[in-house]
DNA sequence: AATGAATGAGCTTTCATTCAT
DNA sequence: TATGAATGAAAGCTCATTCAT
């Protein structure tokens, strides 16, 4: 985690160092992520990044924890305390949360999908905390559902979290290009992204929504 | 692809090296696996290995490829021809067919995986196109059921086919250890991974099919 | 061209690393020419180099840089000023000016030298330059020669300071060893060299000029 | 030298070696001529090769020799017997004979003109014996001019020798394109070289010509 | 006689990190 | 605190040569 140094820099200092360190990391695994080009591209020099980061591992958490926060923010804006509320609404809610910042901060998520196929040497248990902790929520929402008669009893509550949070995932390569290369991350139109995305979330949604719902799942719509 | 005196190489020496190779490029991004890596564990000279493949890359191309057979293995067992078959009946059996390989194969199913995230240097169609062809091939049946009246007709065969694909392909990760890290892959125990891997795979195949269908879904089961 | 952390070298380890690349590039091709070999002999990490020089290709250009400085230098000191001064003493004072300069720095004049006949990976247009440039410089006095009256009308300016550079370009080879090998070059005794290229000199000097003057040549001597 | 086994090749097999060969030393240092190339392009196993010859090194000699002996063909044409013939005439015979050489096997003459610059592991002796044997076969001709009193007696012979042929050992490369890449002998097209050949060869010849013979040079022509 | 697989030293270049200034 | 020069290990790849077949 970056040191007080890291802090108190100026702003607009270290939101381009954050900036282009985020590029780098989200664009290559761990290991081809280069410390050398950070600092090139974000004109400081090579021992300033030591003076913020113990070393390119700790760079990494950084920025780990950073998409985790992003995400958290997203998710902080969902209201589920209405305890009237539909649970499929409430999932509804959640997943359209989730893909916006996926959309949104495409190179972040990307961080965090990279971390988890990836060979950082980072503890597995640090980089699975974002994805579990995701799962346990959905898994909790399925769970109330399950009590409140909205899910069918026989759905399994780990399972269902997973498959949402599985599509969730696979979601933004899919409407992005099928493959998130370099270019294509530079080059998305976040703007044209809308429409698809909607639609695609809609029929995701709806066969999960269908899959579980305690009723005739075809009906609606 | 590999050269004739690649393929020429004795059975035992040909089987170390393309396991070892698959293991690095399981375990590293394209960039980071490490050719010095592999020809220092499989215990033959680096200009050997040059004289087994072209390049690199072209060493990767094989493992995808290799990756590719595999996979269409398990696919090709499958008898889709018998036309009074449930359409869901094809689907189980497809997609148990797919997450065997994965299962069965990890190491190689995680080239392929890879080759999507990552940044490999090789053409984006050719990368993309095994993703593609799964989903093409999911999307065909479909399609199938909904004229045959078993998939409801507002299920978008494209949405239905990524979500299952996209359940696939993370249910390995998720079921062996949430992170696929070369320690990870290495003591996996497949034995106990199957009666898991088996309920895990029940539940999201229910939920999905249970979306799909034209029928009441929670009736079944 | 190299870096402000080369020219910032403190001066004894900068003029020993010239000196060892000149040699280096003196008596290699520019392919054959062995990066390694000079940090080896220059006693300088490897990583050094390429904070002096972006690559192989760019020392190579200093050093061009460097034999066309020289050159230029040893040029810079005649007086081509004097509208009375005959054309024949002029042309004998550049050729000596050319002649000292491949005498007493005899490898930055082969690293010119080999550029031309060599491989280099360099524009041909920044290889020629040099060689063009000096012709033009010849061909330009050759023809305020003829208008003068001093060289035969007859005689092709281009040809003539073809002829001219070309003898004294093998002049150095020539008078060293007939062969310019690493050992020639380390061997060669700058003081004994200096009469034999004297009368060598003139001997050319003065068939070249009889074969072009207006004059009965042989009167002359 | 080659092994019997290579002189016992099918003319074709072995003529198509050579050729290939040439080019490779004719556009590569000896250091940097590569005999994985040479093989690779004759369609040769690389154990061939060292049944032909021990070594790169002795192909290189061998190709040494090669040129040696095309270029004796060339002057052996000349007929220099006849008692009566002016000097001049016998010089202009000659320096065509070798011009015609160059131009009609530049690819051997290259490889030649590389021994003398270039860092073959060549006894020095053998390299210069060209370059030598030539200077004193025309030194030996100056001399009969200076005898016969059609060469000024001032004239060094050694001198007037090296000035041929540095002259004629240059002239290619200017023709050419004033720089012997590989692309540069590869697009050669002999037949525009004609005329500007001859009309360089005759003003550098008349020069040389003029500044040694014992009659005012200028009247003729 | 011909083959071509195997070899390991060598190449140029990039890397993360240290430390004196 | 910021700097950037220095470092040597490691990367991918080519090389001339050997030798068993």
């Amino acid at each position: 985690m970056p040191t007080e140094t890291f802090r108190n820099l100026p702003d607009e200092k270290r939101q381009k160092f954050i900036e282009i360190a985020i590029d780098e990391f989200s664009t290559h695994d761990y290991e081809s992520a280069s410390v050398s080009q950070i600092v090139a591209r974000a004109g400081i020099a090579k021992g300033s990044l030591y003076q913020y980061f113990t070393d390119k591992r700790d760079l990494h958490l950084y920025l780990l924890d950073l998409a985790a926060k992003k995400k958290a923010e997203y998710m902080a804006e969902i209201d589920l305390t209405n305890p009237d509320m539909n649970i499929f609404v409430m999932l509804r809610m959640l997943c359209r949360a989730l893909l916006q910042f996926q959309i949104q901060s495409p190179k972040l998520a990307m961080i965090g999908n990279r971390a988890i196929y990836g060979d950082s040497p980072l503890p597995s248990e640090i980089v699975n905390q974002a994805a579990i902790e995701t799962r346990q929520f959905f898994k909790g929402l399925v769970e109330k559902g399950k009590n409140r008669g909205e899910i069918h009893s026989k759905v399994d509550a780990d399972t269902a979290a997973f498959l949402i949070t599985a599509a969730l995932k696979e979601l933004t390569p899919y409407l992005t290009n099928q493959r998130q290369s370099e270019a294509d991350v530079k080059n998305r139109v976040n703007a044209d992204l809308g429409p698809r995305a909607a639609l695609a979330f809609e029929q995701v949604i709806s066969i999960i929504e269908n899959g579980m719902s305690t009723h005739s799942p075809q009906k609606k719509d």
